[in-house]
DNA sequence: GTTAGCATGTAAGGAGTTACATGATTTT
DNA sequence: AAAATCATGTAACTCCTTACATGCTAAC
């Protein structure tokens, strides 16, 4: 289980349990759920499809939108369950930065308790390299201005990082609360407001 | 010219710049130096110390430091030159996450105008990477909270860094200029002053 | 009419991981 | 005496990229 490189075949299947896509549609939207960095080429998307598809996760057909043929994608059932799996099993990959990234972005179907978890894990994956930096394991790596300030950045941006979490986290068990204590009366599927609205 | 991959080559013929170090040590401070998500296995560094040593630009020589043996690098005079060109040649991979902090890593031994092209290379990239995100490329990804979130979170960490890296280059430029005006009368190994000094 | 973008693929190869294998030394 | 850490490696495999290959449609 928990296949450790699945972070492509985990993010298509979402995306695809969103709507239909073709090839070409789908690499966009991945370049954008994850492209801080990667563009994914056209020489992992389509192998990766075919995968899908003789693993029987997705279905293929033919379609004639406008005048342009295409091979739209759709999940199949057992792609639907193979998500809900693969998003529930936090594995040891799970706290990776793309892994976390992907998961993150899929937290709207994903249960409470394991978004709780997944938020916890990442967390304490974070300070742990804060801490391996912040001590340097003993000798200090050149002490010019530059390696200096790039440690002096990466600290900083690490500690972003998990100050973004903890609000995130806060967020969850206060929401998490609220919906025991009225023990959810409307069946609303529980969705806390990430923190609050600072958007420039 | 200008392989793509040579990160870690790089890095490695970097490290030795500084000191001569074996393996097991090297790991460590490849960790702290990229170390930010990756840690390096064994497997790729053993293997990629053979590699160069086969093309000449380490050496080895064995050590007994204290009761324990220990396989000494060292770098060549071919290997500090390749360093110095590899560390020169801006290709279209310089830009790259970890290409960029390793290069900033040893901006201290990197002529004064490439680390300005290096620097600003790296913003434009990064700007080109917000102006794709911010327009969304036509539709939203899901508009729910947690895909929004993810979405806000991003492009402020995009900006951050993009703040950060114009402190820079205003830093370089306007050492190079004080250079330039005083035409350097000791020689000094121009090394401006990064991003002042805000360390919490 | 030519450039840009849409659309789908394949083959070869690079860079790294995991798992395996071994053994010495230091700390608990 | 056991566990942790130091120290060095190999083989198989995975995931992904680059480069190649094809052809259609929309815009300038």
């Amino acid at each position: 289980m928990s296949r450790r490189g699945a972070t492509l075949d985990l993010a298509i299947l979402g995306l695809l349990h969103e709507s239909d896509l073709h090839g070409y549609e789908l690499r966009k939207r991945l370049n954008l759920l994850f492209g801080w960095g990667r563009v994914l080429s056209y020489g992992s998307l389509y192998p990766a499809l075919k995968k899908l598809l003789r693993a029987g996760l997705i279905s293929e057909h033919d379609a004639e939108v406008g005048r342009r043929r295409k091979i739209v994608y759709s999940l199949t059932e057992a792609g639907r369950e193979r998500f809900a799996e693969e998003v529930t099993d936090v594995g040891p990959t799970a706290w990776e930065d793309e892994s976390f990234g992907i998961r993150f972005a899929f937290f709207a179907r994903t249960e409470a308790g394991v978004r709780l978890r997944i938020l916890e894990g990442r967390r304490a994956r974070l300070q742990e390299r804060l801490d391996r930096v912040r001590s340097g394991g003993g000798f200090t790596l050149s002490s010019d201005t530059y390696a200096a300030e790039l440690r002096r950045h990466s600290i900083e941006s690490v500690e972003r990082e998990l100050a973004w979490l903890t609000t995130l986290i806060d967020d969850e068990r206060r929401a998490e609360q609220a919906a025991e204590q009225s023990e959810d009366p409307q069946g609303s599927p529980s969705q806390p407001n990430p923190s609050g609205g600072n958007q420039s």
